[in-house]
RNA sequence: GGAUCGGUAGUUCAGUUGGUUAGAAUGCCGCCCUGUCACGGCGGAGGUCGCGGGUUCGAGUCCCGUCCGGUCCGCCA
């Protein structure tokens, strides 16, 4: 037997017992004659006491950190005692020990505060798993996972496997793909989701399904977004949107108490899609603070004449602008012309991109003081002040351009503002469902129609008219704002977390002929859908029932509920950047052997 | 595909206007130390300044190229 007790297991109720602990060693504390070993394991941290004698053996025998180390003895109260750990009150009085393994020195600390770099870190990823901080993010993980599974469980879902190896249709995201050796010159892909299995099983009667489940997309990466990546995949037959909102409203109502202990009472809000945009500029607004878009013109939604307030001011900045967006930050009013520089100088950066900024003080004398006061007088502005409800001490910042830019970029800086006088507290969680989404999308660089979420998303019945009847390419794509797609909404459904994306689905299309008008709206031929989705039409021909679902990104969702950016620190084992897991050096080339039975020549 | 920041000791970093032998901390090695827990004290070793080219009397420092990493835009139904 190796061990009889873990190294964060002892207490001081344990004194006298004799124990065996087995771990690695943190750190060599020597004394002379004496030495102090802490020990660690997954559990925690025990100290160990060598007298002189064995200290002497160390003589011969050098230990080092990380040696994997077996230590037998009892337990000791200290003489002094350590409040920081748990088992600070005793220590193991060793009376004989054995070096399982040594170890060569690790190229960095594993401690809570290591000196390690990321990319060192990464490369040597089974050292950094060692650590605390690192192991709460991976346990937090399984906590996340284990509810989940309980509370579906609980409602009846079946955990149901789905192939990886797929055939590749390009609608979306790039495929990874697969040679086939058996057949030559033809590829499997690899599930971007497993989006029409599933719609599948639920043709099948399986009424309630769900996988935690590995999805790949071969996209650029991002501190969130991996090429390969975890999610919580849903579906339910017999549903309506209001089923899947009130089902999944109570799961992460549970991952929220079962993991962090946070009892999330209130109805989760709702929001339709058109006034996130309208009232956040954002289809995942972060709620968490109040400050809201004053939209001074836009072509975004029609108004009732008059009811936008800038037009023919004289000033060309806002004349010429298709969009002119203002937020009202409070008590900001007395920022100096440094820091209203500053935002401008922010604004302007090549992400945000937009050419500049103007800005209202509603000063605490309650005057006002604008950046184009040339153009404006004292009552106009007090008007416009009114309209963005700024009071004394508030400052009014406002974006101007073309519609979709000066969208996210005010969004950007409602976020930026946010941070900066923080409003975006890390432990407080806000959800959010945004539900009425638009059903397509224009593709500007392809110049067509693209569906926003999948092809299989329903459109709301009242507007199945006009997807039927309206020709999916446009000639001019500066029309596009024009076209009626653009006001078809989908039965899709997003949850937002603190302004994050953490899941979203839709009632799916259960009928063969919508479905084929779907496929029709997207450009799609009749035989191009045959090929690429025959087995689904063919399928819903066998009495395909109602359904709908949902898929939650299950490594966003433990970042932030872990409280990170990135969800890196929540995969034991991820890719960086360039898709490249460093650590076991892949990608790699394959030798001439594997690509002769591939069929597949060397570039 | 694009923008931007970075690459100097095992590790994390500093290195001024281009100028003597490239520094600090930590880790590592050796010696001393019986109550430490970020132990302490003394001593020591450790560098292809990512790589290639250029400018210069002289390059870690300036220029060009390239590779690697971070962040962002495009992209991610």
């Amino acid at each position: 037997m190796y061990r009889t007790h873990t190294c964060g297991e002892l207490r001081i109720d344990d004194l006298g017992k004799e124990s065996t602990l087995a771990g690695w060693v943190q750190t060599i504390r020597k004394f002379g004659s004496i030495t102090f070993i802490d020990l660690r394991d997954r559990y925690g941290i025990t100290q160990l006491l060598f007298n002189e004698k064995l200290t002497q053996q160390f003589d011969n025998n050098p230990l080092g950190r990380e040696f994997v180390l077996q230590a037998k003895g009892k337990v000791n109260e200290r003489s002094n005692k350590n409040a920081n750990i748990s088992t600070g009150d005793i220590e193991i009085l060793v009376s004989e020990f054995k070096v399982l393994n040594k170890s060569a020195v690790p190229p960095f600390t594993i401690q809570d505060e290591t000196d390690g770099g990321d990319d060192i870190r990464m490369k040597y990823r089974f050292l950094d798993l060692r650590r605390n901080a690192v192991r709460k993010n991976i346990e937090l993980r399984y906590a996340v996972n284990r509810a989940t599974r309980n509370y579906l469980h609980q409602q009846n879902f079946m955990d149901i496997e789905t192939p990886f190896l797929i055939k590749s249709t390009p609608e979306g995201a790039r495929d990874f793909v697969v040679p086939s050796r058996m057949n030559p010159g033809e590829f499997y892909a690899l599930p971007q989701s497993p989006q029409t299995f599933k719609q599948l099983l639920m043709v099948s009667g399986y009424d309630r399904y769900y996988q935690i489940v590995k999805c790949f997309r071969d996209e650029d990466l991002r501190a969130d977004r991996q090429p390969e990546f975890t999610q919580i995949d849903c579906e339910m037959a017999f549903v309506e949107q209001e089923d899947i909102l009130q089902m999944f409203e109570g799961l992460i109502k549970f991952i929220f108490n079962e993991v962090k202990g946070i009892e999330y009472k209130e109805k989760i809000e709702r929001m339709t899609w058109e006034d996130a945009m309208w009232n956040y500029g954002n289809d995942k607004p972060d709620i968490r603070f109040e400050i809201k878009l004053t939209n001074l013109k836009s072509p975004f939604k029609v108004l009732p004449e008059g009811q936008y307030l800038i037009e023919a001011t004289g000033f060309n900045v806002f004349d010429n602008a298709e969009t002119v967006i203002a937020i009202n930050i409070p008590g900001c009013s007395d920022y100096s012309r440094k820091q209203t520089d500053e935002l401008i100088d922010w604004v302007k950066r090549p992400q945000i991109g937009v050419g500049g900024m103007a800005f209202i003080k509603y000063n605490h004398d309650d005057t006002l003081k604008s950046s184009f006061d040339k153009f404006f007088n004292e009552v106009q502005l007090k008007f416009l002040a009114d309209h963005c409800n700024a009071k004394t001490g508030d400052l009014i910042l406002i974006l101007t351009g073309k519609e979709e830019r000066t969208r996210k970029a005010i969004s950007d800086l409602r976020l930026y503002m946010g941070e900066r006088l923080g409003l975006r507290k890390p432990e407080e969680f806000k959800l959010l469902w945004v539900t009425d989404f638009p059903l397509f999308e224009y593709d500007e660089e392809g110049n067509r129609w693209v569906a926003r979420h999948h092809p299989f998303t329903s459109p709301k019945p009242e507007h199945i008219e006009v997807m039927i009847n309206n020709e999916h390419n446009i000639a001019n794509a500066d029309k596009y704002l024009q076209h009626p797609y653009n006001n078809i909404k989908a039965n899709a459904y997003d949850m937002v977390l603190n302004g994050n994306e953490i899941g979203g689905g839709s009632i799916r299309i259960y009928q063969r002929e919508l479905q084929e008008k779907m496929f029709a709206a997207l450009g799609m031929s009749k035989e191009e859908a045959q090929h690429k989705f025959g087995f689904l039409l063919g399928a819903f021909e066998y009495g395909a029932p109602p359904h709908g679902g949902i898929a939650f990104g299950f490594d966003r969702l433990c970042a932030i509920l872990g409280g990170s950016e990135s969800i890196r620190d929540f995969i034991a084992f991820p890719k960086n950047n360039s898709g490249r897991e460093v650590m076991i050096d892949a990608p790699s080339t394959i030798d001439e052997k594997q690509l002769n039975e591939l069929q597949i020549k060397r570039m």
